[in-house]
DNA sequence: TGTACATCAGTGAACGCGCGTTCACTGATGTAC
DNA sequence: TGTACATCAGTGAACGCGCGTTCACTGATGTAC
């Protein structure tokens, strides 16, 4: 194994060292440095020669989540499903995701809100990105043709919202539990009637023109 | 002043201490009993006369923030005003509340789904409790009147986290921005879809019953 | 291929610091008579 | 009202601990010839 390969995997091992910790409970803004090396089998001055201090380690992992939020999105393109089961497909589809990448999402939940400055905006973008690229594939759809750019865009952060919010409350439950599947079909209930209130707010708009 | 009188402003002290703390961007998890203590002008020791430890102070935060609320909820109880200015007059008035109580909606931010698992369910129960007398007063109000309860108060939970959520944004927006002037209309429009389609929810229940 | 030197990921000792918590205390306020 | 004692909010010294960061180092890997 080469030196920079090595190099990687101790970075790496930091990284899930880390998320290790945000799976036992700890909140990421208060995990130690020293912690994250004694976990990753690495003296703490070797942190230094991969981040220069825990923020960079958690913009690092914000990078990681955003690449997961693509996989999420491409997944969710692939299965081409009739509108009327699209939002309970979406829904099981992200509790999965959850559920295979727990502690990622635990660090999110975590930082969405209660991170500092920098992690906050950091996840607040991908989450940002993926809302820009739901309106697309909103759009594309076709369901909502006449619905102005700027509103759709409102509508897909409600849903981001909606979705993102209720991700603390799934991994607080065990897998599999009936909270579980009601948290699921509140999720559900929820995105339709964000959609059906944007079929009517197309509508809305149509009619304020003709005022 | 009695000596009872004393305490209780001493107590009150901390808690003052602890939410300016956050105002000064600090993270709630990350403020020490020391710091507290040295603001509020006593002695670290002095602390355990109040509280157990910081978790218990910032459960009583927690109280207070559910008592903000309560006022907040009635204030909004008294603007009899019809529906179609409804979310616009709420939500201005959130806003409000959330300029005039800075510190108090920045701890609420933080803790919602950072915070210790005691401090995350104390507010997730406040905000619980919200949507559970948002929903009484959107069914007093009759727009919805054939809705079923359970429903009615997924739909209000969705209306608290679509207003919860922005707040943070608020908060790092400088009042009178146009930023937040913005926020503030996204937030609307948000919460219009959201009444649009509970209105079609509606029939989508009574046509489901024709089935 | 073999040698001599450079690079640099990880080591380990050391530092000063703020932390939470303990303890015995002080002295103003409260209470019983 | 006055006195003698009890209460208890706040004091201040002390503790051991884990923290982030510095520094000079080691020795395996990489590179130039």
């Amino acid at each position: 194994m080469t030196r920079d390969e090595k190099k990687q995997q101790t970075r790496k091992s930091l990284m899930d060292s880390a998320l290790l910790l945000v799976g036992e409970g700890e909140n990421f803004s208060n995990i130690s440095l020293r912690e994250v090396a004694k976990n990753a089998g690495v003296v703490p001055t070797a942190f230094y020669r991969h981040f220069k201090d825990m923020e960079e380690l958690g913009l690092n992992l914000v990078d990681e989540l955003g690449m997961m939020l693509r996989k999420l999105m491409r997944s969710a393109r692939q299965s081409q499903l009739p509108a009327v089961e699209l939002a309970r497909n979406s829904v099981e589809l992200y509790v999965r995701y959850v559920a295979d990448h727990r502690t990622l999402f635990l660090f999110m939940s975590q930082c969405r809100t209660g991170g500092t400055p920098a992690l906050r905006s950091g996840i607040r973008n991908e989450l940002g990105f993926f809302a820009t690229e739901l309106a697309t594939d909103i759009r594309q759809a076709s369901s909502l043709p006449r619905i102005d750019t700027q509103d759709l865009e409102i509508i897909s952060q409600l849903i981001i919202t909606a979705v993102a919010d209720t991700t603390i409350d799934i991994l607080d439950q065990p897998e599999n539990s009936l909270q579980l599947q009601e948290l699921i079909e509140k999720t559900i209930k929820q995105l339709r009637v964000i959609f059906l209130g944007a079929t009517l707010w197309e509508s809305a708009r149509k009619s304020s023109k003709t005022n």
